[in-house]
RNA sequence: GCCGCCAUGGUGAAACUGGUAUACACGCAAGACUUAAAAUCUUGUGCUCUCAAAAAGCGUGGGGGUUCGAUUCCCUCUGGCGGCACCA
């Protein structure tokens, strides 16, 4: 029988027998939560990535099922997002249809390369089942006071005609199409994951995330501690220049308060509140506030060489020493960092030397080699550390942090994406409040209505907006005339809470049941790409805490993932990314067509590393599909001339076994193939016999990452039902145990000579007359037996 | 610039808590089968010296250290990858 029968055959029995895979909710075996990254389904299939990662998963998934987890392993749809609306608009279709399309393409193609998902708990963040809970969770965050609408400017662009977020712009392009992005000011939603950031720095310590992972939430958060310190304005000239009484004094963030002594002049940003008052009736200021305002933030990150600035006319009175100190405008300060406004100390900042001796400005050493204070009087002679305390003790400034982490603009002016579930109501809104009214939650969802037209609009609403009668409505509150938000969701808002779904997929009357929480979270493996480390995983988690604290999720389980893996990535052949234009991408399918399913898979598993980028090799394929050739042969000739009636090759069969539960444990899956290899080699070679029973515990080795084989061979040999039921081979330990043992013998270290040994007993005695010929005439100073691993003889 | 990670044969890579470095596979070479080729099988394959073998020496990016012993631990340098970046 030939593979393509092979596979026909099992996946009609896979999928006629569903609950092989099914994660059951009674069992009261211990659990295994594994995870991985849900498919943005894109109307091209599945790629080689995907193929790789999901393999990855399920050979564990199907490994842990083996010994005796109940393990749920699911799958689902990120389905909400651009490239299905465009490929909508420009085919003219409707996006529903697509994605409709897109995903039985999709659960094909895993069905046949064997994916054991427990597609009963299949996910779609597009339909209204599923978003009425996304919605929901939007509603919480503004009822907890943790969305808010702002008039705020964003990332815009030109091109996608799209307000992104700041995760969203990459070197100041759109990450998506690499237009370049500008800034507009739009009412958005913002939800306020900054309240967060220091509960999502803390909350990585109960994980079990790889340092690189830890590090980049930690760096993307950016925390960072120092004050912030008020400086009174000089009265001198002050009301000659501003009109206003208000802005008397100004407030700073820094780092280093001990160097205070050196701070000889102030920074503000243009768009600081006092640049801007100031800039109502100065002509120099005004221009400066232009030229910055027309420079995207390419441009602005870009043009860090030359500094350019005007100054304001004021100056500030340093608290410390009363010294009058001038107040410059300039764009190197960022108006949404810190206070936008900086105390400069041109002899210990970079950029505030470049900024001082650019402007001529005054500069004053504070800090000395030994890294002690000087010229700072009541401070001299202290450390950083020490001066920085005296500075608070002495009632200048106030402890504070700063984070580098945004608030996350939320809103999107699409259609395809889960409209934002509020209601706007002029009557409400005249008794106080912004008049924003959430939607009752018998209401929900909030269903995105079928359109005709998909198109942005080009003054960059909705198109949502066009639509009367979803635009039209009842105040959820007073009942009066009201409209509906027409902004929907980003990508990231479906994502975020998935994992939860997948564990009450069919619930209509609350997202996920305590029960069902409580028995299955956390995840125990999350298996995705590095570059959703930092904001997929960010707000997954922020959401989670989030429903933690307001009581939605059981607080045991403080943190969604336990631990997270980032799978590889697989080049082309010629070394590069694949990619289209290059022309060197492989398609899994393809490859399925020419070997088989699990030699692809086995092959997948074989090249390298689970975490490691790897170049597509069709030599190193056609290596593993010898293999599997030579593997089942070994089979094949063993049945035909009758099974071995004892069992020659328990050893090698039970060490096997041994190692591979190690390997496939730990994600070592080339390795773990690799042993099997030996093991067939060692049986080849020494012409072991194999017994009925030792057949099966070799299948049962194979069968999670060559499920079509390891069945096929089952049966054949006799068996009914599916191997994917069956435990995992117990390793018989007596079958470990060395009868002999080989010692090496080293001589300075160096291995010089071996010895054979039944036990320890003299081993030394035997050692010394196995090597006497690089010990004879020589003093032996140290005798060093490791036991099982070596002797060391130490000579003079 | 800051933070994190990595560096082993011709190639992809193994090596448990410091204990025989290079498992497994690719490639290459020789041989068997074949009219021939493909496929398959067998043998060899880190480097130097050697016709060959034995023996010896050298070998995990460079240098230094700890140790009886270092791919593994420490310091330092070089090169590469990833994240952040006019963030005060």
């Amino acid at each position: 029988m030939n593979f393509v029968e092979v596979e026909k055959k099992w996946q009609k029995y896979w999928d006629e027998n569903r609950e092989l895979y099914l994660a059951k909710e009674g069992s009261t075996k211990e659990k295994k939560y594994i995870l991985v990254e849900f498919p943005y389904p894109s109307g091209s299939g599945l790629h080689v990535g995907h193929a790789f990662s999901f393999t990855g998963g399920d050979v564990y998934a199907r490994f842990e099922r083996m010994k005796g987890y109940e393990v749920i392993f699911p799958m689902g749809w990120d389905a909400f997002g651009l490239p299905t609306e465009n490929y909508a608009i420009k085919t003219k279709q409707k996006p529903q249809k697509v994605t409709k399309d897109n995903t039985d393409k999709f659960r094909d193609q895993m069905k046949r390369l064997a994916f054991s998902f427990d597609w009963s708990r299949e996910v779609n963040t597009s339909i209204p089942e599923y978003y009425k809970w996304t919605q929901w969770i939007f509603i919480k965050l503004f009822e907890n006071g943790l969305a808010e609408k702002q008039e705020m400017p964003i990332n815009w662009c030109p091109s996608c005609k799209i307000g992104l977020a700041n995760e969203e712009v990459v070197d100041g392009k759109c990450e998506r199409c690499g237009a370049e992005v500008s800034k507009r000011t739009i009412s958005q939603w913002v939800v306020k994951i900054t309240k967060y950031a220091d509960k999502l720095i803390e909350g990585l310590e109960k994980t079990d995330f790889i340092e690189k992972v830890k590090m980049s939430q930690i760096n993307w958060i950016g925390r960072s501690e120092g004050a912030r310190i008020k400086f009174q304005i000089s009265n001198d000239n002050f009301q000659t220049i501003s009109n206003s009484q208000i802005t008397k004094e100004l407030e700073v963030f820094t780092t280093r308060p001990d160097t205070i002594y050196g701070a000889t002049f102030m920074v503000i940003s243009p768009e600081h509140p006092l640049s801007l008052e100031l800039g109502t009736n100065n002509e120099a200021i005004k221009k400066y506030q232009q030229e910055a305002r027309k420079k995207s933030d390419l441009e602005r990150t870009e043009l860090n060489k030359e500094k350019t600035g005007v100054f304001s006319g004021l100056y500030a009175i340093n608290s410390i020493n009363n010294k009058k100190i001038p107040i410059w405008i300039s764009d190197f300060v960022l108006a949404s960092y810190g206070t936008g406004a900086i105390m400069s100390v041109p002899a210990h900042d970079e950029r505030d030397c470049a900024f001082a001796k650019k402007f001529g400005l005054e500069i004053i050493e504070v800090i000395n080699e030994e890294g002690k204070l000087i010229n700072s009087f009541e401070l001299n002679g202290l450390t950083i550390e020490e001066a920085k305390q005296k500075i608070f003790s002495l009632g200048i400034g106030e402890k504070t942090c700063n984070y580098h982490l945004r608030d996350w603009i939320f809103s999107r002016q699409h259609y395809w994406g889960e409209p934002i579930p509020m209601v706007f109501c002029k009557e409400c809104a005249r008794h106080g409040g912004q008049g924003w009214v959430t939607e009752k939650l018998e209401n929900l969802p909030i269903v995105l209505p079928e359109v005709d037209a998909y198109e942005p609009t080009d003054d960059g609403k909705s198109p949502l907006s066009k639509i009367e009668n979803f635009v039209k409505c009842k105040c959820p509150k007073c009942g009066g005339e009201a409209t509906r938000e027409t902004d929907t969701m980003p990508n990231w808002a479906g994502s975020d809470w998935y994992f939860l779904r997948y564990l009450d997929p069919s619930n209509d009357t609350v997202f996920c049941s305590p029960e069902r929480i409580k028995k299955w979270m956390p995840v125990d493996v999350y298996i995705g790409g590095d570059e959703h480390n930092t904001l997929h995983l960010l707000y997954s988690r922020f959401i989670y805490k989030f429903l933690v604290d307001i009581g939605e999720i059981p607080k045991e389980v403080a943190e969604p993932y336990y631990r997270r893996m980032s799978h590889g990535v697989i080049l082309g052949p010629d070394n590069q990314r694949m990619s289209k234009s290059r022309g060197n991408v492989i398609v899994p399918e393809v490859v399925a067509d020419k070997y088989g399913v699990d030699v692809v898979r086995a092959y997948l598993m074989f090249m390298g590393p689970f975490e490691g980028t790897m170049a597509w090799n069709e030599k190193t394929l056609m290596g593993v599909k010898r293999f599997l050739d030579r593997f089942e042969s070994l089979l094949d000739n063993q049945i035909t001339k009758g099974y071995a009636s004892s069992n020659g090759a328990d050893v090698i069969i039970n060490k096997t076994i041994d190692k591979m539960e190690k390997e496939y444990r730990s994600f070592g899956f080339n390795t773990a193939i690799a042993k099997m290899m030996e093991c067939i080699n060692e049986i080849n070679t020494q012409k072991l016999e194999l017994s009925k029973a030792e057949i099966e515990k070799m299948l049962l080795m194979m069968a999670p990452v060559t499920p079509y084989v390891a069945e096929e061979w089952w049966n054949k040999v006799g068996n009914s039902g599916s191997i994917h039921q069956q435990s995992w081979p117990e390793v018989e330990k007596k079958f470990l145990v060395e009868k002999e043992i080989k010692i090496p013998v080293a001589i300075n270290g160096k291995v010089r000579c071996q010895i054979v040994v039944e036990n320890e007993e003299g081993i030394i005695e035997i050692a010394k007359k196995e090597a006497l010929k690089w010990i004879e005439g020589k003093e032996v100073v140290k005798e060093i037996y490791v036991p099982n691993r070596m002797v060391n003889l130490v000579i003079k």
